[in-house]
DNA sequence: GCTAAATGTTGAT
DNA sequence: TCAACCTTTAGCT
């Protein structure tokens, strides 16, 4: 499901299955044809992941590329993929990439567009640090949380803040370091800061290499051997109501910023 | 079989 | 602050 994470991960993935060879490209729903007709036997050269901006690069190998392809998967987006051939489109696909071996279909996205790169360029330069990029700057975030009114809950969502944070991430890693959601981002100190980026590091790459977002300690799940179960993987997410994992407290939900915010009230000061 | 909700963003008010 | 959008799935009946 899109946070960061899957992103990174589609754009490893595709570069690995479609990389280096011609790709034929079609928009069986038609509402990305002249897009597609653009791509459509050019050669992907790279892919990128910019928080959950994906991103693939068409043109001759070992130049920079020509033309990008943008897609956002916003809330329900999906790429579903498959071994060629292809069997016939079911439901709205909007774009169809077939290579040589695989086939990707891309349903219900946000944005699904092609990209000169300069329109790339102005793309990387509104969103925030990505802790999955190595080009990342934690301490550009800093200066914008520490200087900030706005509450924790909202900066961690906000993309030109940190770029591929999303609901389940925000909740989890807010949780993980005992930080109320409410609390504006200038009370935090840098070590707390710290601490955060650090384990956000360290929580999409182990969304990347899982595929899924896993965000408790063996020790604090309901059966601590095995993969965890959706309901184990995290502590706060989806669980109003429920009893806080490390001490019992009920867990608390509201809406912040239309999104919906999950907290333990007495672990997360 | 229907309804509501969902990991997100944008644009209008 | 709110509605709109794109699609799938969970939870009802």
């Amino acid at each position: 499901m899109p946070e960061g994470h899957t992103i990174r991960r589609l754009a490893r993935d595709h570069k690995r299955l479609f990389g280096g060879a011609p790709v034929a490209a079609s928009s069986p729903q038609g509402r990305f044809a002249a897009g597609a007709a653009l791509l459509d036997g050019q050669t992907l050269t790279r892919t990128d992941a910019h928080g959950k901006h994906l991103f693939h690069g068409f043109g001759d190998a070992g130049r920079t590329p020509a033309r990008w392809l943008h897609v956002h998967l916003g809330l329900y987006g999906k790429f579903q993929l498959g071994e060629v051939p292809e069997p016939a489109p079911v439901g709205q696909v909007r774009l169809r990439l077939v290579g040589a071996g695989h086939y990707a279909d891309l349903r219900g996205p946000i944005a699904c567009e092609v990209l000169t790169p300069a329109d790339k360029a102005a793309l990387h330069a509104r969103l925030g640090a990505d802790p999955l990029r190595s080009d990342a700057d934690p301490d550009a975030v800093w200066q914008r949380i520490s200087r900030s009114r706005t509450t924790i809950g909202q900066l961690l969502m906000d993309q030109a803040v940190i770029a591929g944070v999303g609901n389940v991430y925000r909740a989890e890693v807010l949780f993980r370091h005992g930080l109320d959601p409410h609390r504006p981002g200038r009370d935090l100190d840098r070590a707390q800061w710290d601490a955060v980026w650090t384990d956000l590091v360290g929580l999409l790459r182990a969304g990347v290499r899982a595929g899924r977002i896993v965000t408790t300690r063996p020790e604090d799940r309901d059966r601590r051997s095995g993969t965890p179960s959706r309901e184990d993987a995290t502590y706060v997410y989806r669980r109003a109501g429920m009893p806080c994992r490390v001490c019992g407290t009920p867990v608390r939900t509201e809406p912040m910023a239309t999104r919906n915010l999950y907290w333990c009230p007495t672990c997360q000061l």
